[in-house]
DNA sequence: TCTGGGGTCCTAGGACCC
DNA sequence: TCTGGGGTCCTAGGACCC
């Protein structure tokens, strides 16, 4: 009874490891007695429906849903709203990482709810991908309270369809093992399974390829990716080869530093004054610097936007940018502050109702890890000089909310960065043969 | 008059993800 | 009346250089 897993030859094995309804699983760990209660949670300002149990799921109510859409359905079915608290979501996903460390080390954080395992250096301590499978899923459940589904497969996509079909089907009991599973089996499982749902098909693609008689993952599994690479570019071609089975998709055990940072909101309310508008950018460019240092890096450059209502036809509508170069690249609050509301400035039209702002810092570069004493000297100066200016000018201009913002988490601007780790994405992609 | 061609960098836009 | 907030990669095309 030898598996081939009980592989030497190291050929990579995943494993997908996501919470099922992870918002609301959070909040039902907190709350057992809504464990059968049909429920959402709602987005910032409880706009908009981010994450459903499976009854809403079952009722047809897709992701994204406006509240009040859905009120009516909601009244019905006794569906319960609550608010989101991303604090607990990220602190839950934290534990759940620390639990799946312990299996093995190569793993990869892919969102808030998902991690990529590689398993084949750690088969050896387990009767099968299965066993170790249901043992995550059994571990997690018992230390966190939240309910996962496992999937395992030659490549991340196998894995994350794997993953799929274990959450579709109970008869996968959470672990769905396609590394074992018998030809037959598989391609039956894939012609029952649309396409679309496959992990980097969107709505675009899922169309054309409707179009060209594609419908079933067997379908796609069975078409040239060499054709595929014409018709679509090499990002499809790879999906193909990943559903063969033939691992084009490295694990990034290092999530590589932010290209770029975001941080915006709609407003509860329409807002129509500068002043207002400046409070809340300022309010974004705080967050956006923190997550900056955080990853203790530098921005070369910040955006700011703002935007009408979309959604309300007959209102007029504005939408504008501005993207401002920094010559010195920084971290610092208070001059991202300073040029993010000049940029607001320049775009602010009177007579909007506006609903959204955001900023956006671009062109991260690492910090040097050393700076001349010389240097950095200037650079004091200089900012001392332009802080007391700018809290000056935020001040008169935009009042205390806006200078308290500005003023907070400039102490850690310049901590200076220790370690400069900068992981080089690779793939098997490159050495891949070329395949005519 | 004849009017090259390859390389790199940057940006915008399209597609996708959770 | 009320409609989320983040991210990624790839490609095409223009500017510029030699």
């Amino acid at each position: 009874m030898s598996s081939p897993n009980q592989n030497s030859t190291h050929a990579p094995l995943f494993a997908l490891v996501d919470v099922n309804n992870f918002y609301v699983s959070c909040e039902r760990v907190f709350a057992p007695q809504l464990e059968k209660t049909p429920m959402v949670v709602l987005s910032n300002n409880d706009g908009c429906a981010v994450a459903r149990s499976a009854e809403v799921k079952a009722l047809g109510v897709k992701m994204g849903t406006p509240w009040f859409q859905m009120k009516d359905l909601a009244k019905q079915h006794g569906i319960l709203a609550c608010s989101s608290n991303y604090t607990l979501y990220h602190d839950m996903s934290q534990r759940v990482v620390e639990i799946l460390r312990q299996f093995t080390p190569k793993l990869e954080v892919y969102s808030v709810d998902e991690s990529f395992l590689q398993i084949e250096s750690v088969l050896n301590a387990h009767e099968s991908p299965t066993h170790l499978g249901a043992e995550i899923k059994q571990r997690i459940k018992q230390w966190t309270g939240l309910p996962v589904c496992v999937g395992i497969a030659p490549s991340k996509t196998l894995a994350k369809f794997a993953n799929h079909l274990a959450k579709k089907n109970p008869s996968f009991n959470g672990v769905c093992d396609l590394s074992n599973m018998p030809k037959q089996e598989l391609y039956q499982w894939m012609s029952e399974v649309s396409a679309a749902e496959v992990w980097g098909v969107g709505r675009k693609i899922a169309k054309r390829l409707e179009g060209m008689g594609i419908h079933t993952v067997l379908d796609l599994v069975q078409v040239s990716p060499q054709m595929m690479r014409l018709q679509f570019g090499v990002v499809i071609e790879r999906l193909c080869y990943e559903l063969r089975g033939l691992s084009c998709l490295a694990l990034e055990e290092v999530a590589p530093p932010k290209q770029q940072i975001i941080a915006s909101r709609s407003f509860g309310k329409l807002v129509l004054s500068l002043d207002e508008l400046a409070e809340s950018v300022a309010t974004h460019t705080a967050r956006a610097a923190e997550k900056l240092r955080e990853q203790e890096s530098l921005t070369s450059s910040i955006s700011v936007f703002i935007q009408t209502n979309v959604f309300m036809r007959n209102e007029p509508q504005y939408s504008q940018s501005i993207q401002i170069p920094l010559v010195h690249p920084t971290d610092d609050t208070l001059v991202l502050t300073e040029m993010a509301i000049k940029g607001l400035k320049e775009i602010y039209k009177k007579g909007f109702r506006y609903k959204k702002a955001g900023v956006m810092l671009g062109l991260m570069t690492d910090k040097p890890v050393v700076q001349s004493s010389l240097f950095e000297d200037h650079q004091a100066k200089g900012k001392s000089l332009r802080l007391m200016k700018t809290l000056d000018s935020i001040n008169t201009r935009y009042g205390a909310q806006a200078l308290r913002v500005a003023a907070t988490g400039t102490d850690q601007a310049w901590k200076m960065k220790s370690e400069n780790v900068s992981p080089k994405y690779t793939s098997h992609w490159d050495q891949l043969p070329v395949v005519r």
